[in-house]
DNA sequence: GTTGGAATGTGATTTCTGTCACCAATTAAG
DNA sequence: CTTAATTGGTGACAGAAATCACATTCCAAC
């Protein structure tokens, strides 16, 4: 654990980065699995050391709206603030690759937050950057169409994945944008059109967003 | 200010209710006054002890899109987590109803997490409340129609100014949900004919929803 | 009381998006 | 190689919502 530590999260105090590995357990999720469900009961914190995660916020028939990754060096806000709070978790999060997972049991979170100022900055920055994602999922869909929004989910996709081509098909965007499979297809045609991407089948190569 | 804190913060230990009047700074707002532009710096946690306000998203157009209220006992998510991290504010605040605020300044936010478990505590559950919200008003403008948006709009407001009679114009409800005062004209009259409401100038009168 | 502005009502039209129906292309499995 | 399933393409249509164009009603200021 010690070596993915400090990969990630290096800027933690020496003693929190002892007290993590003394504590924490490792989980491990392959690709496609869940690492938590609408509903759960959260005990532990979890740190991203590898892999990519998305986090989805859930209906009740069923429909996935994707509203952002969590990345290595990052935290799940939602299992901070369910933690502490003793809540279910209101969203869903899936592993999009296979990825390494820090979990720190609930009880250490508060325990942290007075001993360590590393922790408490760390904590505090993740509720600000995750407060920020909704809020930037939120202008998308008060004030965008579909067009833009898909622009904007390529992009996100791109800088993300660190990486042109985007392994999804039309189905699966439009899932994660709430719209429908033809909709998605015809926008992506005008994108084509315009010379922004090339549709591959189950991938989109951007080029020039 | 102390019976002020008595009022809504009773639950902080006494230490730091001290604490808070040695160094907080009490703040009035005028009806429709501007608490926090979108954009400006923060430089301090803000606390409701009496009024009502609302926080909004912004986009670049002027729009103003109405996330969720801000009520005495509550505190200014945005405000703790732009303090903290010297950041500018994602959001605009509004007082609706004039409105009395402690301005704790944002060297004390973090000097207090460590000392006061319910300093802690009470931040963390800040945090969740306003993340619950933003993923309610996700829902809504992802998933639902704006005959069921325009509902619950109106019964969160029943909820918050604990009165039938919601003192506001088609066109402002319009603004607040980003749609168009015809739109929200004609959904009303709809409501109207089922009974749920009655429709006053300048006013809705919540009969049954 | 008259008048101007604000608030509301309503039809016509357009745009965006979702849905249905069906086809073509590609791939995986047998 | 054949077949079935998945993926993507497209036209037709429907519904929600935005926009435009006025009409009406109400209130407040003069």
């Amino acid at each position: 654990m010690q070596e993915k530590i400090k990969a990630h999260f290096s800027n933690f105090e020496i003693g929190l980065q002892e007290k993590i590995i003394s504590t924490a357990v490792l989980k491990h999720f392959e690709s496609g699995e869940i690492m938590i469900k609408t509903g759960q009961n959260i005990r532990s914190t979890a740190l991203i050391t590898s892999g990519l995660l998305k986090v989805y916020r859930e209906d009740n028939e069923g429909n996935e709206f994707f509203m952002y990754y969590l990345q290595p060096g990052q935290a799940c806000a939602v299992s901070m603030v369910c933690a502490a709070g003793r809540e279910t978790s209101q969203v869903m999060v899936k592993a999009v690759t296979a990825s390494d997972i820090i979990m720190i049991p609930l009880e250490y979170m508060e325990k942290w937050m007075s001993e360590f100022k590393t922790w408490y900055q760390f904590v505090v920055e993740t509720y600000r950057a995750r407060f920020e994602e909704l809020l930037i999922t939120i202008d998308h869909i008060a004030f965008r169409n579909m067009d833009e929004r898909l622009e904007f989910y390529l992009k996100k996709h791109q800088q993300t994945l660190n990486h042109n081509i985007i392994p999804l098909t039309h189905q699966e965007i439009a899932n994660e944008l709430n719209s429908s499979r033809e909709v998605i297809s015809r926008l992506m045609k005008k994108l084509v059109e315009r010379g922004k991407i090339i549709m591959h089948r189950n991938a989109i190569e951007i080029i020039n967003l």
